[in-house]
DNA sequence: TTGTAAGCGTTATCAT
DNA sequence: ATGATAACGCTTACAA
């Protein structure tokens, strides 16, 4: 009972009465004028019923293309990034792509061999979020010795660079102070993550200059990792410092702002009667809390699918024109006028 | 200027001055008697030195094998997921594998054709967590005409049935249970996700076993889809019903428990205090609410690992025998012993 | 309209 | 110890 080897192309043209390169015009779709209507009704049938699949690996060979492309993320974990990926491996599985994943595991820093033999098997990459020079030498936007690469999330292009699909981030801080201003607050402390790339860098700036323009506003700002401890940390030296104490805290992302919340209910105090916290992402986490947090929401698979759509249009030998997709504040209950100050 | 084109074996051989064949077997490894110390390092050296990267096509094609292995998922988004694609990409690392992701996009049921061109591309599978007859026809652990198969947290092999990797689920169940059946309670309701899977299957009948054993312990058991708006009103259906309330709630999964605290609070209860909660996974999620969930951790990384392990011993010609991981209760602030009753 | 044949870069078999 | 050579399955000139 020796299993049935997989059938080939040449399997297919044998059973169909006809030559190998017929059925590659055929199954590859370019034959119209090329071979005849009934011939290729047959092909088609046989092909079918013998269940033949292209050897991919065959193909690349010959074509010297893989159609894979590589997604870079900083980490997988973070449900931003699932989406982002959910996103791109869509467009791609529609243009008969795929797309492997890549967390980088330094992080958002400088892979030391970001790719390894992979490189050897992709067409291109998409890199989201990363520090500007993490993948130095590895693309360089379709030029000469490198891999065409579309960055996500990053340095918008200068002439030159890879191509970018970013968020409208420094719009969603934007809109997040405003509603804050709006609110009555005047004492804000931004809750920073302490990572230097871009996407963070606007942030702060966004949030800093909406507030320069307001007159009697005070910003503050408390740096801190990604995560959930040591955001409560950042957030317990922001809240009990010496001085006039904060009543709304903008974090970088819904976890730091869950730790937020955290550290203010240790410290006594209520979301948002004494202190209001705003989130950024809109990641399940936002709603899952308690109150829910005032969030802003990406469009993290659109961005996936634009980066592909850009990637495959530099393959395609085009000029992907850099794109910015919008994002939309939620507001939910962590966030209410600040506390009359107690007489 | 033209760059220069990524160097093959043949040009290593030239640049060497050497063979083709030579080369192959140099860097493949396996030249110990077949070619001299210094001829190897030559070839080592000029191969370093041209950059040269073996095209993974080529090898393919020629090996009949793609170094690659798909990791089924039902949902990318859940962290557990995302460890579990870590720890089996680690280890595939480490023997030269890649590993692609397939979200499965219908969740746990049948996929209809899950691999489509990809199925040319890989050399075996790794399912997560899924129905048992969703794959069927893909793989058959090794046996003829199907793609070498691994099922994670699913029914345990049957004899001729695909080898497992599995978590101690129902143990975990059996000390989430314990553990409030010592703090006191008597009224329990198993929050259960409304997935009809091995893994879930199995809890229901552990928390059942369990409670039977102990006399005046009664279960009642609400089932809820996999999120937390469907969680909060699936216990805010527990929580208001008839007759008693159960005064802990059981939950499939921290993403369930944190939904059913919102219910709580909803309801005017405390928790711990009104009403004990437990989770399951051990998310981040579980130490972003408050207060934090008493929760089963899962060796989701190891889960990963050990099912590629798994699939390559399968691959090599081996039988991988069925393994189960255990899990750690760990107990925070949502659970505590009973309200005394009312007067 | 269809068939023949070359070649993609690798590994493995066989000579030398 | 090393080199020539044949295949792997596919696409695409080019020939018929």
């Amino acid at each position: 009972m020796s299993g049935a080897a997989r059938p080939t192309s040449r399997d297919v043209a044998r059973a169909a009465g006809v030559s190998q390169a017929t059925v590659s015009l055929v199954l590859g779709g370019k034959w119209r004028g090329r071979v005849s209507e009934p011939t290729a009704r047959t092909v088609r049938a046989t092909a079918d019923e013998l269940g033949y699949r292209p050897n991919l690996a065959a193909r690349s060979l010959r074509l010297g293309r893989t159609r894979t492309a590589l997604l870079v993320v900083p980490a997988l974990t973070h449900e931003y990034f699932a989406r982002v990926y959910a996103g791109a491996a869509r467009v791609a599985a529609e243009r008969g792509f795929g797309v492997v994943l890549y967390p980088s595991p330094e992080g958002i820093g400088p892979a030391r061999d970001p790719f390894g033999s992979a490189r050897a098997a992709i067409d291109g990459v998409i890199a989201s979020s990363m520090a500007a020079d993490a993948l130095a030498g590895i693309g360089d936007g379709g030029r000469d010795g490198g891999l065409p690469l579309v960055m996500l999330d990053s340095d918008p292009a200068a002439p030159g660079e890879p191509p970018t699909v970013n968020l409208a981030v420094a719009d969603g801080f934007r809109q997040v102070t405003r509603h804050l201003l709006a609110l009555g607050h005047r004492r804000i402390t931004h809750l920073a993550a302490d990572v230097d790339t871009w996407t963070f860098r606007v942030r702060g700036e966004a949030v800093a200059a909406e507030l320069a323009a307001v007159p009697g506003a005070v910003l503050a700002t408390e740096h801190c990792a990604l995560d959930i401890a040591a955001a409560r940390a950042a957030a317990e030296r922001a809240l009990s410092g010496t001085g006039p104490r904060p009543t709304a805290l903008l974090c970088d992302g819904d976890v730091l702002a869950a730790g937020a919340c955290k550290a203010a209910r240790g410290l006594g105090l209520r979301v948002p009667d004494d202190l209001s916290v705003t989130g950024f992402d809109d990641l399940s986490l936002a709603v899952a809390v308690d109150p829910e947090l005032t969030s802003v929401r990406l469009p993290a698979e659109e961005v996936g699918a634009e980066g592909m759509r850009a990637l495959l249009t530099l393959l395609d030998g085009g000029a992907p024109s850099p794109s910015e997709l919008p994002v939309e504040l939620v507001v939910r209950g962590s966030t209410a006028p600040p506390a009359r100050p107690r007489p």
